[in-house]
DNA sequence: ACGCCGTTCCAAAGCGCTTTGACAAATGCA
DNA sequence: TGCATTTGTCAAAGCGCTTTGGAACGGCGT
């Protein structure tokens, strides 16, 4: 059943039947009904190579996927897939994936730009001076980061949250109910997101004279495997941190297990402040003692970024070219008053 | 640069340009080479919207991306989608994917087909009775499936390793050097590989008379840190087994990493096989002990499914319909007798 | 000379959609 | 009533490629 078909069986033109499917103004109610009823009784569909050839539109995006061994491609960035292709179904979009190593994502990309295959990029996981960025302006087809890419000229489209704001502030509560013995546990040292948090930290630490020593930061993956092991290592330290920062409920949960194992209580001897990606099934307000945290949906993000990109592609309406979400700092029971210095012992 | 002006350029007729890029016969190979030159200075590439249209061919393979949180979506994927993509790229096809939660993937399989986008579905991560299998079969549209389901009428395309022959045959080895305390670290257990893996062991066990207790298998993800906390769990046992199959050389880096802080020697006290996938960068000739293997490329089972696959499209060359690999059994410094009883102690 | 092939090329007809430009019919306004 | 709009519809011209069905040409045998 194509166009033409449908067209004969309403007695109507192929434009008039087109241009009901699409929306367009021009077109009697009366007829648009009818010929979605009868969209709807045969089962017309119409013909995607045949509306690009049309169009010039391919109604995809592309995306290239990193095969890195060691890479982060964890439950965060399913979160995030999830709601870019939530917002794809819905304007019947699709993706193109690239997978790639991770020394040629340049090429890749560049790859998946002149296939012909797609109509704009979008990238992730942007690390500082990111070499991904120079090409993907020479290359006139729109794209949109997910992050920023510290160190490079801030003249691209982008969304990110605020990662220096977030643990900026996160570290100030902590420093106002007395603590000064901060420790991190981060996302992979080289990303952007770990970079600014970090900086963040670092920033609030300074306005008091304080700094972060080398070995109470630990730069991982996030899961919770690698967040109780590093946060053994923090525990056995002889002057232990009572204020932890953590970059994912997931390095969270690890972390906690830790303090527990410790026998050490959350939120007396031990603060905590994790950042919140509003993974669905790891909510900080039901961990057994509920999390203080900065909070960010990545699915939001994800929706968001099909519907800047998407809508780059239809041209409908003006989109910011940038953004950064601020966080919200959400105080649950994970932190408290830091404790009395020599209170500080302890089942290690 | 189209087609048109190639050929008003060249004066030549679009037929003969379009043959000679096609490599049809019939075209004379002087002017095949001009044409070629031509392509070469004037950068022109045939339109993919307009090839989709004439030929009713995308050049694409779909494939549902599942976001669980547990997913194993791991170095391993990764491993085989590089695999996948090295020969997609080799004959210009791409990749679309849908990304969907783990609950409807069968729903996000058939809006893959039907969105008109692909040629050809590609599925993975195959449980027992799987339900994308009858959907699939309604389609009318070429799939493969790598592995296979257990409980399924074996009547789709697939191509899988002999999982259960590779693990029968490493317990063989096992066996025959005189162990009879067997464990099992295994992926999830509701994936078909995992289940065959483990009626390998346990068949080559039950010809011996012996029977591998529940607290002696552990099903996870494949992480090596999951390895590592399983093995920790095995090695507390009273009477604790001296020989471990592993589903992949990931786990088995854990499980080493708990051996070894255990104080026991590998190849000695503990015989370990674990099935080596070829993954790039853990190759088990460079364990401090060299391990033995059950060896199958993942890579080039991703290449082997791309070929299948674009070659139905393509339909070049008929291709079997199911394939099953038999695994190499490769016997390196990992495995060795069993210890006598009395010397099972040591530092735990 | 003739007919017959094989080779090499071409003109034109699709593929199924969108969109332009034009045209009747219906409506508004005076 | 007449005229200018607006509304609803259509025929036809693309979009850029592949592929069908010849046609021109030269060589070959008879």
């Amino acid at each position: 059943m194509n166009l033409k078909q449908l067209s004969e069986l309403l007695g109507l033109s192929q434009t008039t039947v087109s241009r009901a499917l699409n929306g367009y103004p021009e077109v009697n109610e009366a007829t648009r009904e009818r010929v979605l009823q009868a969209v709807k009784e045969t089962g017309y569909r119409p013909n995607k190579a045949a509306q690009r050839l049309a169009t010039g539109k391919a109604g995809s995006i592309g995306l290239v996927m990193p095969t890195a061994p060691d890479h982060y491609s964890d439950v965060h960035f399913g979160e995030f897939l999830t709601g870019l292709g939530e917002e794809a179904v819905r304007h019947d979009f699709h993706f193109v994936i690239m997978p790639a190593d991770p020394d040629d994502e340049v090429g890749a990309l560049r790859r998946l730009a002149i296939s012909g295959n797609v109509d704009a990029l979008f990238v992730a996981y942007m690390r500082g001076h990111d070499p991904r960025l120079p090409m993907l302006k020479s290359l006139s087809m729109p794209f949109l980061v997910h992050g920023r890419s510290f160190g490079s000229e801030p003249d691209y489209p982008y969304l990110d949250i605020d990662n220096e704001g977030a643990f900026y502030d996160a570290a100030r509560l902590l420093l106002q109910l007395g603590h000064t013995r901060f420790a991190l546990l981060n996302g992979p040292g080289h990303l952007d997101f770990a970079i600014r948090r970090k900086n963040g930290l670092a920033a609030a630490l300074s306005e008091r004279g304080l700094a972060l020593a080398e070995d109470c930061m630990s730069h991982t993956s996030m899961t919770d495997e690698l967040g109780q092991s590093a946060m053994e290592r923090f525990l056995q330290m002889p002057d232990r941190p009572t204020a932890i920062l953590c970059s994912s409920t997931v390095l969270a949960l690890g972390a906690i297990r830790a303090v527990n194992q410790a026998g050490l209580k959350l939120g007396e001897e031990i603060s905590l402040i994790a950042h919140d990606d509003v993974l669905p099934h790891l909510k900080p307000e039901n961990f057994s003692v509920p999390l203080t945290t900065t909070r960010s949906s990545l699915r939001a993000a994800g929706v968001r970024i099909a519907q800047r990109l998407i809508g780059t592609v239809k041209q409908d309406g003006p989109f910011p070219d940038q953004e950064l979400w601020k966080t919200e700092l959400i105080v649950r029971a994970s932190t408290g008053p830091a404790p009395r210095q020599d209170q500080n012992f302890g089942g290690v």
